[in-house]
DNA sequence: TCTGGGGTCCTGCCTCGT
DNA sequence: TCTGACGAGGCAGGACCC
């Protein structure tokens, strides 16, 4: 599997065993401060912090010079500079990072079409059907590390697996620069010892419901009852964790996602108490979601509006529109509306409009129904119409996927399907 | 220390239609 | 006509991810 490397990273050597495995997760190493060292070499060395040094801005990337002084992503910039005082704070070039990105997006793309970013900085591989083309999956993390090294300039690490849950792990334990193999018949060796924490979908929360109740590693989760789980974390998050925690992970590779919402959302430098203000800003954020829409070609049937007070507490409301749309007005309207029933007067610190229930300009609803049908082909003509309509059937294919099992079919006039 | 911006998913509560 | 059970959807809040 691998070994430590005295830097408290765990890496595997070329040739390792990698018997059963086919994901590969790849995560480029602290990518923005990566990609600004590769277009100002003078940086590379440095503790360098990407985000804005004034306003209220945190940090979005650190170099590993900087993380050293305790320097974390999402932490306030100012606090950030108290840690490390030496440290150069640059301004984020976003789009500088997206064109990186399609690079090695490309790199991976040349070697297998089962392709599934995550973000910016990491993917999902699966590399099961290119054995031939390019060697065993450890052969071809290999590769790709060697390859983003030469054809971009910036390094990056691997975890290979037969899931994708523990490849994500296995990629974050080789980080800097490593690469992790964790061959099929040692998953559940390379599970047990490590904490809750590390696990996909355990965050702070989570974490400290479990280890209240002793459960610390993920042995414990699979040691521990399926009640004692639901009661710590709730049912769907349980029955997760359990999953996973034996190694269970039926995940595929997806190339295609749909997006679910679009939205956009402003910290101010100052707190607002001018409503007027407020409201002309909410106009702004719909205006610039709209675009984002047409630009996509889709529409939206329900408007959210966040809105956090100078206290940090958060409000959310939201409002399906009798008719979908994608005008900046309309959707503006709805948030200005929305706004209104709010009646706390406190100052705001951030506002946010987002844009929820997607579909495509003109793809209205379809019914889908025949008294004389059985489930099995319901379920049938929801596929072939998800395929032709996309996201916009997608909710109504499942409710009528679920078949009679779950009680007894009702009318579609029930799902608001007529 | 004092908390960005872009998202997804889950949960609980309430309402509505059958 | 009324009522209760049930399922589904809308809405609000929160956890989590990068």
């Amino acid at each position: 599997m691998g070994h430590g490397d005295g830097s408290g990273r765990i890496v595997s050597a070329a040739g390792a065993d990698d018997t059963g495995t086919r994901i590969l997760h790849v995560d480029m190493d602290a990518f923005y401060a990566s990609v600004e060292v590769l277009d100002d070499p003078s940086l590379s060395g440095l503790p360098i912090i990407i985000g804005s040094p004034d306003g209220r801005s945190v940090v979005s990337s650190a170099s590993y010079e900087a993380r050293r002084y305790g320097v974390r992503s999402a932490m306030p910039v100012a606090h950030a500079m108290r840690l490390c005082p030496t440290a150069r704070i640059v301004m984020p070039h976003f789009h500088r990072y997206q064109e990186v990105s399609r690079q090695v997006m490309t790199i991976f793309e040349s070697i297998t079409p089962l392709v599934e970013p995550l973000s910016v900085d990491e993917a999902f591989l699966d590399v099961q059907g290119v054995r031939r083309l390019w060697g065993s999956p450890g052969q071809v993390a290999q590769l790709i590390r060697e390859r983003v090294q030469d054809e971009v300039g910036i390094s990056c690490s691997v975890g290979v697996a037969a899931t994708k849950h523990v490849a994500k792990m296995a990629s974050t334990i080789a980080k800097p620069d490593g690469m992790l193999v964790v061959p099929a018949a040692r998953t559940l060796e390379f599970l047990s010892p490590r904490p809750v924490r590390a696990m996909w979908g355990v965050g702070p929360k989570a974490a400290e419901a479990l280890e209240a109740r002793g459960i610390r590693t993920i042995r414990d989760i699979r040691e521990s009852s399926k009640e004692m789980l639901d009661r710590a974390v709730g049912p769907a998050l349980s029955s997760r964790l359990a999953q996973l925690a034996r190694g269970e992970d039926a995940r595929s590779v997806e190339t295609e996602r749909v997006e679910k919402s679009v939205g956009h959302e402003e910290t101010f430098d100052h707190d607002v108490l001018d409503r007027t203000f407020l409201r002309s800003e909410l106009l702004r954020l719909a205006d610039r979601v709209a675009a984002r829409l047409r630009r996509a070609e889709w529409e939206t049937a329900t408007i959210s509006i966040k809105i956090r007070f100078d206290d940090f507490r958060t409000l959310t409301r939201s409002q399906t529109l009798a008719e979908p749309t994608a005008v900046g007005q309309r959707i503006g309207e709805a948030a200005q509306a929305l706004f209104e029933q709010i009646e706390r007067r406190d100052p705001v610190r951030l506002v946010g409009v987002r844009a929820e229930k997607l579909r495509p300009v003109g793809g209205g609803g379809i019914a889908l129904w025949d008294d004389d049908e059985d489930w099995r082909r319901v379920e049938g003509a929801v596929d072939d119409a998800v395929a032709r309509f996309g996201n916009a059937t997608i909710t109504r294919a499942r409710h009528l996927g679920r078949g009679p099992g779950r009680g007894a079919p009702q009318h579609p006039k029930a799902h608001g399907l007529d």
